[in-house]
DNA sequence: GGCAATTATATTGTACACAATTTAATAACG
DNA sequence: CGTTATTAAATTGTGTACAATATAATTGCC
């Protein structure tokens, strides 16, 4: 086996079918006039009412290098809010508008959307997943 | 299942793997001074002559945007050379200098690391191999 | 041959991603 | 209590990604 073929690469094909997937909910996401980037803060902040950057990065594996930015694009769009924390002035609250809030159910279609064009069983599904897991904290330990 | 939970979602997952991957190529590449999609370059023509800018998106799955700038730089390093087809002048050809080809040697290391830090068996290692294909070849169809 | 499509790259503009540094607030400790 | 260390965000700079558009060369077709 050629260990430099692109055709032998896992992490090749991983950032291919990452970026692929992406092209995918681009669609979906354009509706919600957000990227993909954004929905994974949405993802996070539909499930917990308000948390910090640091603990929103802690989530989503991102530095305030890419958050800071990011936040304040959704905050000029009305999406969410932007808080000093009152206990310790270090951190920044973030928490969803009711604007936010709402898309929640325009977005209700589109992790059904994404797993029809992967277009894998309930079996197949979990199975990978629980691999991509163990890749995951294989790698984290690190 | 919550289908909004970050942990069920597959493309988050490969998004996460895809740059922590690439975090840990990054100490072995900057022995080289290249990137990891300069990398990626580096293993289409380490592996083929020459080929165009189409040629080579194709294979990567990226578009001129994207790897003009890129092969400049890469061409600024001195590691490959552009200069425009003679049979048809809209086609730019790419070509590793023998700086670039020289690489090769030092690179010899990089997949065993990657695999290594991977920490799989064969079998585990050419199982997600085949199962990232079928997702791969799944998305390219639509 | 001449002109309209098509094709291959380049350019422009926006948005991540991340290393490195800076700033401000809090904690720790003698 | 004051100084030092630590922590959380923000900033700066570089390098992808990618949509949209522009430019230039080639092909197709009458």
């Amino acid at each position: 086996m050629n260990k430099f073929l692109l055709e032998n690469q896992i992490c090749f094909k991983m950032h291919a079918i990452s970026r692929l997937l992406t092209s995918h909910y681009r669609p979906l996401l354009d509706k919600l006039d957000i990227t993909y980037p954004q929905y994974l803060v949405m993802l996070v902040l539909w499930e917990e009412e308000a948390l910090s950057v640091k603990e929103l990065g802690e989530q989503l594996y991102l530095d305030s290098g890419t958050l800071t930015p990011l936040l304040k694009r959704m905050e000029s769009k009305g999406i969410l809010e932007r808080k000093r924390s009152e206990v310790d002035e270090r951190s920044l609250i973030v928490r969803l508008t009711d604007s936010g809030m709402n898309m929640k159910v325009e977005a209700e279609c589109i992790p059904d959307e994404i797993v029809k064009s992967l277009d894998m069983n309930k079996e197949e599904y979990d199975f990978l997943k629980s691999r991509l897991n163990e890749i995951l904290n294989k790698l984290n330990q690190k």
